[in-house]
DNA sequence: GTTGAATGATTAGGGGGCTAACTATCAGCT
DNA sequence: AGCTGATAGTTAGCCCCCTAATCATTCAAC
């Protein structure tokens, strides 16, 4: 439940009318906007109950399994700011993830021998147990979301996605990034 | 700003190399999963951003639209509950939504003559300056981002997240609603 | 070799969700 | 009248995210 919507969404007709208030009210583009954020929220909530049930969140969850693809590769640690940059999360949010993580015994934190500013964090083994448990019921609920879909179905639907996605990254860029010019 | 997601999502390979893993995943069902959370969130994240920068968050808007809505109506007035039943939070966010909102001056809180544990909400005369000099700029990023799509992109657009969403409600069905059963 | 900038992690404080418990009012029933 | 239960709103306490400020360490420059 991360952000908040209309229980129900504005008819058509609704939108029409409110377009004649509001010159710069486009109703094709309000719709498909309302039923995006509409749908992602739906989406989010079905895997996110699932966590829930299992004491996790989202941010936990993303950060386990940052960690087990590390695992799955080569280094098997990670420092805490190397996920923050690939969970898109400042680091002080991600101290916050680590802290309850490492309370409920998922991960530890390992001071790291070259430079004693840094950490490593590693998985436990309940973490891995932990994840074998939970995976397949989130994979289930993700096939059966996408289930009424075909596969060209999917296709579009990821095509258009990217065009707005698009769009959003190149005439709203997020704030964040390193600075490029001199 | 809703939710945490990965900065960069894995690519389709990954995902296949993961299915080998995990015999329940299913790579095209995944890929519009994270393709819709990721673009859900960036399209949230571009009308956040310009509430941010007018000190509104999208709970508030919310709930000054939904005031808005019934100031153009008839009734010019509404309770908290219902408020929270129409924006579907509980009536204890709405009362922290209101909170906010009155103390800038956006809405008042009057006691309701008939009943007196009922309150009513109304916008203020500086709310709705405030809306008619936020809407333009908040429909005119709407449209930017939904620029790409043409009119029948638009359509198969809202079809497609349509199907996601009647299977979200058809099988994981929100836990709040009255029971209808005896 | 010391000073100063940059970097890693944390802490403090705030906002916005949630649930659960509480208060006040109303409505029905005997 | 006086219980009992339902309803409206609030409060208290939690989680998760954020920004800004702090502390320790390292690196780079003079």
């Amino acid at each position: 439940m991360p952000l908040l919507l209309l229980k129900d969404l504005p008819r058509y007709e609704c939108l029409l009318e409110a377009a004649k208030q509001f010159p710069n009210l486009d109703p094709s583009a309000c719709e498909v906007f309302l039923n995006l954020l509409r749908t992602g929220d739906e989406a989010f909530r079905v895997t996110d109950e699932h966590f829930q049930d299992n004491g996790l969140s989202q941010g936990r969850f993303t950060v386990l399994m940052l960690l087990f693809d590390k695992a799955c590769g080569q280094s098997h640690s990670c420092t805490p700011a190397e996920l923050a940059e690939r969970a898109g999360v400042t680091r002080a949010t991600m101290t916050g993830l680590i802290d309850t993580l490492e309370r409920d015994a998922m991960v530890v934190r390992k001071p790291s021998a070259s430079d004693r500013r840094m950490l490593s964090v590693e998985l436990t083994p309940r973490a891995l147990d932990f994840l074998a448990e939970l995976l397949p019921e989130h994979f289930r609920r993700i096939n059966d979301l996408m289930s009424p879909l075909t596969d060209s179905e999917r296709r579009t639907l990821v095509r258009l996605l990217g065009k707005i996605g698009a769009r959003a990254a190149e005439a709203y860029p997020m704030a964040n990034s390193a600075a490029v010019s001199a």
